[in-house]
DNA sequence: CTTGACCTTCCAGCAACTGGAAGGGTTATC
DNA sequence: GATAACCCTTCCAGTTGCTGGAAGGTCAAG
Protein backbone atom coordinates (compact mmCIF):
# COMPACT_ATOMS: atom_id res chain seq x y z
CA UNK A 1 0.00 0.00 0.00
CA UNK A 2 1.58 3.70 -0.87
CA UNK A 3 1.78 5.96 1.23
CA UNK A 4 -1.20 7.79 -0.05
CA UNK A 5 -3.29 5.17 0.68
CA UNK A 6 -2.04 4.54 4.06
CA UNK A 7 -2.76 8.19 4.80
CA UNK A 8 -6.18 7.75 4.22
CA UNK A 9 -6.82 5.06 6.29
CA UNK A 10 -4.89 6.16 9.10
CA UNK A 11 -6.05 9.38 9.14
CA UNK A 12 -2.79 11.08 9.24
CA UNK A 13 -1.31 13.74 6.62
CA UNK A 14 1.30 12.08 3.78
CA UNK A 15 3.86 14.41 5.37
CA UNK A 16 3.23 13.41 9.00
CA UNK A 17 3.38 9.15 7.69
CA UNK A 18 6.85 10.42 6.43
CA UNK A 19 8.23 12.44 9.36
CA UNK A 20 7.39 9.39 11.99
CA UNK A 21 9.10 6.73 9.45
CA UNK A 22 12.09 9.77 9.97
CA UNK A 23 11.99 9.73 13.90
CA UNK A 24 11.61 5.96 13.52
CA UNK A 25 7.87 5.41 14.60
CA UNK A 26 7.23 3.04 11.76
CA UNK A 27 8.99 1.20 8.97
CA UNK A 28 7.47 0.43 5.89
CA UNK A 29 9.17 -1.51 3.47
CA UNK A 30 10.46 -0.18 -0.15
CA UNK A 31 8.86 -1.21 -3.55
CA UNK A 32 11.24 -1.87 -6.27
CA UNK A 33 10.39 1.68 -7.26
CA UNK A 34 11.62 3.21 -4.22
CA UNK A 35 8.14 3.99 -3.14
CA UNK A 36 6.89 3.04 0.75
CA UNK A 37 4.91 -0.19 1.28
CA UNK A 38 2.89 -0.38 3.94
CA UNK A 39 1.31 -3.43 5.23
CA UNK A 40 -0.74 -4.16 7.59
CA UNK A 41 1.05 -4.08 11.08
CA UNK A 42 2.50 -0.35 9.57
CA UNK A 43 -1.68 0.92 9.55
CA UNK A 44 -1.78 -0.73 12.81
CA UNK A 45 0.73 1.60 14.16
CA UNK A 46 -0.15 4.69 12.35
CA UNK A 47 -3.47 4.13 13.67
CA UNK A 48 -2.67 3.98 16.88
CA UNK A 49 -0.34 6.88 16.67
CA UNK A 50 -3.55 9.02 15.55
CA UNK A 51 -4.92 8.24 18.00
CA UNK A 52 -3.17 8.46 20.64
CA UNK A 53 -1.49 11.81 19.27
CA UNK A 54 -5.14 13.24 19.42
CA UNK A 55 -5.41 11.95 23.32
CA UNK A 56 -2.79 14.49 23.70
CA UNK A 57 0.01 11.84 24.12
CA UNK A 58 3.73 13.57 22.88
CA UNK A 59 5.24 11.58 20.59
CA UNK A 60 8.23 9.92 23.15
CA UNK A 61 4.96 8.88 25.03
CA UNK A 62 3.18 7.19 21.77
CA UNK A 63 6.98 5.62 21.36
CA UNK A 64 6.66 4.20 24.84
CA UNK A 65 2.56 3.26 24.39
CA UNK A 66 3.83 1.68 21.27
CA UNK A 67 6.41 -0.80 22.89
CA UNK A 68 4.10 -1.52 25.57
CA UNK A 69 1.56 -2.19 22.70
CA UNK A 70 3.66 -4.62 21.15
CA UNK A 71 4.68 -6.57 24.53
CA UNK A 72 2.43 -9.47 24.65
CA UNK A 73 3.58 -9.73 28.34
CA UNK A 74 2.91 -5.81 29.16
CA UNK A 75 1.48 -5.18 32.75
CA UNK A 76 -1.92 -2.79 32.28
CA UNK A 77 -0.67 -1.01 35.10
CA UNK A 78 1.84 0.35 33.23
CA UNK A 79 -0.17 2.29 30.79
CA UNK A 80 -2.44 3.09 33.25
CA UNK A 81 0.22 5.09 35.03
CA UNK A 82 1.41 6.62 32.22
CA UNK A 83 -2.19 7.47 31.12
CA UNK A 84 -2.83 9.12 34.76
CA UNK A 85 0.01 10.96 34.36
CA UNK A 86 -1.30 12.48 31.70
CA UNK A 87 -4.45 13.36 33.04
CA UNK A 88 -3.06 14.98 35.78
CA UNK A 89 -1.28 16.60 32.90
CA UNK A 90 -4.50 18.10 31.34
CA UNK A 91 -5.79 18.92 34.57
CA UNK A 92 -2.78 21.44 35.24
CA UNK A 93 -3.40 23.21 32.02
CA UNK A 94 -7.02 23.41 32.56
CA UNK A 95 -6.18 24.85 35.67
CA UNK A 96 -3.76 27.37 34.31
CA UNK A 97 -6.51 28.37 31.21
CA UNK A 98 -8.91 28.87 34.29
CA UNK A 99 -6.75 31.07 36.01
CA UNK A 100 -5.84 32.82 32.62
CA UNK A 101 -9.06 33.60 31.46
CA UNK A 102 -10.46 34.85 35.16
CA UNK A 103 -7.95 37.75 34.70
CA UNK A 104 -8.90 38.27 31.11
CA UNK A 105 -12.45 38.75 31.97
CA UNK A 106 -11.90 40.64 34.48
CA UNK A 107 -10.21 43.29 32.44
CA UNK A 108 -12.52 42.99 29.72
CA UNK A 109 -15.43 43.70 32.03
CA UNK A 110 -13.53 46.76 33.55
CA UNK A 111 -12.74 47.79 29.70
CA UNK A 112 -16.17 50.52 28.69
CA UNK A 113 -14.86 49.25 25.01
CA UNK A 114 -15.62 52.97 23.42
CA UNK A 115 -13.90 55.45 21.01
CA UNK A 116 -12.13 56.74 24.26
CA UNK A 117 -8.24 56.19 25.18
CA UNK A 118 -8.87 55.37 28.86
CA UNK A 119 -8.43 51.28 28.62
CA UNK A 120 -7.81 49.57 32.22
CA UNK A 121 -6.40 46.50 30.18
CA UNK A 122 -4.10 48.10 28.79
CA UNK A 123 -2.60 50.11 32.43
CA UNK A 124 -2.97 46.62 33.71
CA UNK A 125 -0.14 45.16 30.92
CA UNK A 126 1.46 48.34 31.35
CA UNK A 127 1.87 48.12 35.77
CA UNK A 128 -0.59 50.31 36.33
CA UNK A 129 -2.39 48.11 39.13
CA UNK A 130 -3.56 51.02 41.45
CA UNK A 131 -6.90 52.54 40.68
CA UNK A 132 -7.44 56.09 40.44
CA UNK A 133 -3.60 56.60 39.01
CA UNK A 134 -3.76 57.16 35.35
CA UNK A 135 -0.41 57.47 33.10
CA UNK A 136 1.17 60.91 32.91
CA UNK A 137 4.61 59.57 34.01
CA UNK A 138 6.29 58.62 30.37
CA UNK A 139 7.30 61.66 28.69
CA UNK A 140 10.79 61.77 28.65
CA UNK A 141 13.58 60.83 25.64
CA UNK B 1 21.23 50.46 31.98
CA UNK B 2 22.59 46.98 30.82
CA UNK B 3 20.67 44.05 30.01
CA UNK B 4 20.92 42.30 33.13
CA UNK B 5 19.70 44.66 35.45
CA UNK B 6 16.66 44.99 32.67
CA UNK B 7 16.26 41.44 33.14
CA UNK B 8 15.90 41.41 36.38
CA UNK B 9 13.90 44.75 36.24
CA UNK B 10 11.47 43.23 33.66
CA UNK B 11 11.19 39.54 34.76
CA UNK B 12 12.35 38.47 31.32
CA UNK B 13 15.46 36.54 30.50
CA UNK B 14 18.39 37.87 28.93
CA UNK B 15 18.29 35.46 26.18
CA UNK B 16 14.47 36.06 25.73
CA UNK B 17 15.46 40.02 25.72
CA UNK B 18 17.98 40.17 22.94
CA UNK B 19 15.39 37.74 20.94
CA UNK B 20 12.80 40.17 20.94
CA UNK B 21 15.21 42.68 20.34
CA UNK B 22 16.39 40.54 17.16
CA UNK B 23 12.43 40.00 16.58
CA UNK B 24 11.80 44.40 16.96
CA UNK B 25 9.70 44.29 19.98
CA UNK B 26 12.26 46.72 21.86
CA UNK B 27 15.48 49.02 20.19
CA UNK B 28 17.45 49.80 23.14
CA UNK B 29 20.66 52.36 22.30
CA UNK B 30 23.66 50.94 22.31
CA UNK B 31 26.86 52.02 24.28
CA UNK B 32 30.64 52.99 23.50
CA UNK B 33 31.01 49.62 24.36
CA UNK B 34 28.35 47.93 22.75
CA UNK B 35 26.52 47.07 25.37
CA UNK B 36 22.74 47.47 25.12
CA UNK B 37 21.67 50.66 26.91
CA UNK B 38 17.62 49.90 28.65
CA UNK B 39 15.83 53.82 29.55
CA UNK B 40 12.96 53.87 31.08
CA UNK B 41 10.70 53.51 27.91
CA UNK B 42 12.38 49.83 27.35
CA UNK B 43 11.61 48.99 30.57
CA UNK B 44 8.28 49.72 30.53
CA UNK B 45 7.84 47.42 27.12
CA UNK B 46 9.61 45.00 28.23
CA UNK B 47 7.78 45.07 31.36
CA UNK B 48 4.30 45.16 29.32
CA UNK B 49 5.59 42.28 27.37
CA UNK B 50 6.38 40.17 30.22
CA UNK B 51 2.69 40.74 31.62
CA UNK B 52 1.06 39.93 27.88
CA UNK B 53 3.00 36.92 27.19
CA UNK B 54 1.78 35.70 30.84
CA UNK B 55 -1.40 36.11 29.86
CA UNK B 56 -1.40 34.17 27.04
CA UNK B 57 -1.19 36.60 24.42
CA UNK B 58 1.30 35.41 21.50
CA UNK B 59 3.98 38.02 19.77
CA UNK B 60 2.04 38.79 17.49
CA UNK B 61 -1.05 39.78 19.48
CA UNK B 62 1.75 41.75 21.69
CA UNK B 63 2.93 43.78 18.90
CA UNK B 64 -0.39 45.03 18.22
CA UNK B 65 -0.83 45.66 22.09
CA UNK B 66 2.23 47.29 22.82
CA UNK B 67 1.21 50.12 19.77
CA UNK B 68 -1.94 50.48 20.98
CA UNK B 69 -0.17 50.71 24.33
CA UNK B 70 1.96 54.03 22.72
CA UNK B 71 -0.93 55.07 20.76
CA UNK B 72 -2.77 57.97 22.78
CA UNK B 73 -5.32 58.10 20.85
CA UNK B 74 -6.63 54.45 21.08
CA UNK B 75 -10.22 53.58 20.96
CA UNK B 76 -10.31 50.62 24.37
CA UNK B 77 -12.68 49.22 22.06
CA UNK B 78 -9.78 47.85 20.24
CA UNK B 79 -8.12 46.55 23.06
CA UNK B 80 -11.20 44.99 24.17
CA UNK B 81 -11.78 43.57 21.31
CA UNK B 82 -8.28 41.53 21.07
CA UNK B 83 -8.94 40.43 24.55
CA UNK B 84 -12.34 39.15 23.92
CA UNK B 85 -11.32 37.21 21.09
CA UNK B 86 -7.82 35.74 23.57
CA UNK B 87 -10.94 34.44 26.25
CA UNK B 88 -13.03 32.91 23.46
CA UNK B 89 -9.68 31.14 22.49
CA UNK B 90 -9.25 30.26 26.33
CA UNK B 91 -12.66 28.81 26.48
CA UNK B 92 -12.14 26.61 23.01
CA UNK B 93 -8.62 25.50 24.60
CA UNK B 94 -10.28 24.77 28.21
CA UNK B 95 -13.02 22.71 26.10
CA UNK B 96 -10.86 20.83 24.42
CA UNK B 97 -8.88 19.86 27.12
CA UNK B 98 -12.04 18.82 29.37
CA UNK B 99 -13.31 16.60 26.12
CA UNK B 100 -9.46 14.89 26.16
CA UNK B 101 -9.86 14.67 30.20
CA UNK B 102 -12.95 12.95 29.99
CA UNK B 103 -11.72 10.19 26.99
CA UNK B 104 -8.89 9.52 29.48
CA UNK B 105 -10.06 9.11 32.87
CA UNK B 106 -12.95 6.35 31.13
CA UNK B 107 -10.07 5.01 30.11
CA UNK B 108 -8.30 4.83 33.24
CA UNK B 109 -11.39 3.31 34.82
CA UNK B 110 -11.90 1.01 32.39
CA UNK B 111 -8.18 -0.37 33.08
CA UNK B 112 -7.71 -2.72 36.02
CA UNK B 113 -4.07 -1.46 36.24
CA UNK B 114 -2.58 -4.81 37.14
CA UNK B 115 0.44 -7.08 36.03
CA UNK B 116 -1.80 -8.62 33.67
CA UNK B 117 -1.18 -8.07 29.57
CA UNK B 118 -5.06 -6.94 29.51
CA UNK B 119 -5.81 -3.72 28.88
CA UNK B 120 -8.74 -1.50 27.38
CA UNK B 121 -6.56 1.74 27.02
CA UNK B 122 -4.22 -0.55 24.53
CA UNK B 123 -7.30 -1.80 23.23
CA UNK B 124 -8.71 1.86 22.84
CA UNK B 125 -5.71 3.44 20.81
CA UNK B 126 -5.48 0.02 18.80
CA UNK B 127 -9.34 0.69 17.84
CA UNK B 128 -10.72 -1.99 18.87
CA UNK B 129 -13.37 -0.96 20.18
CA UNK B 130 -15.40 0.61 16.68
CA UNK B 131 -14.30 0.43 13.15
CA UNK B 132 -15.77 4.55 13.48
CA UNK B 133 -13.06 7.29 11.67
CA UNK B 134 -13.63 10.41 13.52
CA UNK B 135 -11.33 12.53 10.86
CA UNK B 136 -12.48 12.88 7.51
CA UNK B 137 -10.07 15.48 6.33
CA UNK B 138 -6.84 15.27 7.38
CA UNK B 139 -5.69 17.57 4.60
CA UNK B 140 -3.03 15.44 2.39
CA UNK B 141 -0.65 16.47 -0.19
C1' DC C 1 47.91 40.86 35.71
C1' DT C 2 44.60 37.79 36.58
C1' DT C 3 40.10 36.40 37.93
C1' DG C 4 35.32 36.35 37.39
C1' DA C 5 31.19 38.45 36.21
C1' DC C 6 29.34 40.64 32.78
C1' DC C 7 28.51 41.53 27.86
C1' DT C 8 28.68 40.49 22.57
C1' DT C 9 27.48 37.55 18.24
C1' DC C 10 26.36 33.45 15.97
C1' DC C 11 24.83 28.74 15.50
C1' DA C 12 22.00 24.84 16.93
C1' DG C 13 18.15 22.77 18.88
C1' DC C 14 13.54 21.96 21.13
C1' DA C 15 8.14 19.83 19.35
C1' DA C 16 5.84 18.22 15.83
C1' DC C 17 5.10 19.01 12.04
C1' DT C 18 4.17 21.84 7.33
C1' DG C 19 5.31 23.93 2.83
C1' DG C 20 7.69 23.95 -1.26
C1' DA C 21 11.19 22.99 -4.77
C1' DA C 22 13.14 19.74 -7.94
C1' DG C 23 12.79 15.60 -9.83
C1' DG C 24 11.18 10.66 -11.01
C1' DG C 25 7.21 6.96 -11.56
C1' DT C 26 2.58 5.49 -13.13
C1' DT C 27 -1.53 5.54 -15.74
C1' DA C 28 -4.64 6.97 -19.15
C1' DT C 29 -5.67 9.21 -23.17
C1' DC C 30 -4.70 11.08 -27.72
C1' DG D 1 5.29 8.21 -28.52
C1' DA D 2 3.76 12.38 -26.31
C1' DT D 3 1.24 14.55 -22.90
C1' DA D 4 -1.26 15.37 -18.82
C1' DA D 5 -2.46 14.48 -14.31
C1' DC D 6 -1.26 12.46 -10.39
C1' DC D 7 1.48 9.96 -7.34
C1' DC D 8 5.82 9.36 -5.23
C1' DT D 9 10.85 10.64 -3.74
C1' DT D 10 14.44 13.64 -1.09
C1' DC D 11 16.01 17.74 0.91
C1' DC D 12 15.77 22.31 2.80
C1' DA D 13 13.46 25.84 5.24
C1' DG D 14 10.00 27.75 8.23
C1' DT D 15 6.75 27.67 12.07
C1' DT D 16 6.59 29.52 17.79
C1' DG D 17 9.11 31.40 21.36
C1' DC D 18 12.52 30.88 23.11
C1' DT D 19 17.01 28.32 25.29
C1' DG D 20 21.81 26.53 25.45
C1' DG D 21 26.40 26.87 24.29
C1' DA D 22 30.75 28.29 22.06
C1' DA D 23 34.07 31.86 21.23
C1' DG D 24 35.36 36.03 22.41
C1' DG D 25 35.32 41.27 24.18
C1' DT D 26 34.80 44.48 28.56
C1' DC D 27 35.09 45.88 33.21
C1' DA D 28 35.97 46.26 38.23
C1' DA D 29 38.44 44.29 42.05
C1' DG D 30 42.46 42.46 44.29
Amino acid sequence: MNIGEASEHSGLPVKTIRYYEDIGLVRPLRSENGYRDFVDSDLQRLKFLQRARSLGFSIDECRELLSLYEDRNRASADVKAITHAKIKEVDRKIEELRSLRKVLSELVTACHGDDRPDCPIIDDLSGQHEPGQQDESNGRN
